[in-house]
DNA sequence: GTTGCGACTTGACAGTGTCTACCAGCCGAA
DNA sequence: TTCGGCTGGTAGACACTGTCAAGTCGCAAC
């Protein structure tokens, strides 16, 4: 059971950390004192700081798919891929420290991770299949990819800029969503 | 002569390092090592790293601001908002290295350091106004508001998730761009 | 010709990631 | 019961980092 705690402790740490003073003040060995436990410790359960933040990520796309599948599920069909899009950004507001690891350049830059890679996989998927309903079998694919692409960019580019960008001194942030997201919407819709 | 010098040469060698090893592998003492010069000498010119930082953000949001102003310029100008959304992708796809430091969370996670966030408001005006321009002086600023994020949320997130998000691996770039964008104007000009 | 100053160097210090070596206890086989 | 190896942990060392403090050097002004 040691195992199993000290590297979840590992895990709840980091992210306390990082929500503390950012990815750079992401320390190994502040992590483990932290968790009470020598500064080599965690070595044990990830090989490097790198595994330690991929590990963060999985888990944030983990997050991330819950609430999407449960913003499809929470209505009728034809406003899924709508609701999807609100949680999405809603996502981003309520865990700000796991959306801005989850799209960290770095972690991309390096080769990638595979859990990772295939945890966002399937988060994009979700979106996927929402703009295939919307659209019908006999849509064109290229039409279909952009449709895709330009809903994930739409509900990826406010939640970043609202986060870290020029919209971060917005004053009602629900309220700005709301209207951004409808207006995007009706646009599409006919 | 000297000084302006080697204030450049930080500058220069900071962002190679950085397209190199990513934020985390610029050092100051290896910015020094490059420029032949001691480990402190940087510190003559910039009080610490993240100074070097900012003033490289800096440098990208006057370059994107040229780039939109251009496009702007650059046609009829009915379709200004078009042509700048196109260049702010570009500018992400052709500058990804000081793209991505631009919109690096912990740097607007410390308190804001002013010329940083000034040119930040500059490229952002340069957006409102066309938008403005498009919906006419009556419109109701709520509206306008949500057009201007809406506008920006769809380059922005194109941009990123092109450079790093699942979209990276899209074969044909430019085109994948021109798709989603001709798709959006057309969604949003009716 | 001295003084002052700006650009730069040298030296230190604490803190970091990670390598290597070691140790305690447990568990299954002989 | 003894033994050997695995798992999870410790301790120490190394090269490296950012940055503080105290020089040094050349040159311009008075």
């Amino acid at each position: 059971m040691a195992a199993e705690t000290l590297k979840q402790q590992v895990l709840d740490a980091s992210i306390a950390l990082v929500a503390e003073s950012g990815l750079a003040g992401l320390s190994m060995r502040e992590v483990a004192r932290r968790a009470g436990v020598s500064h080599q410790a965690p070595y044990h359960h990830f090989a490097d700081k790198a595994a330690i933040v991929a590990a963060l990520v999985e888990r944030g796309f983990a997050m991330l798919t819950l609430r999407l599948e449960a913003a499809r599920d929470a209505g009728p069909a034809e406003r899924a891929l709508e609701r999807a899009g609100r949680a999405y950004v809603h996502f981003a507001l309520a865990e700000p420290v796991y959306f801005r690891l989850m799209f960290r350049p770095e972690l991309s830059g390096t080769h990638p991770v595979p859990p990772t890679e295939s945890a966002g996989a399937k988060a994009f998927s979700v979106l996927q299949s929402l703009v295939d309903v919307r659209l019908g079998p006999r849509a064109r694919p290229s039409r279909r990819e952009a449709l895709t692409s330009l809903n994930w960019a739409v509900v990826h580019g406010l939640a970043t800029l609202l986060l870290d960008g020029p919209l971060a001194h917005v004053e009602d942030r629900e309220q700005h969503v709301d209207q951004v997201l409808r207006l995007f919407s009706e646009a599409t819709s006919d």
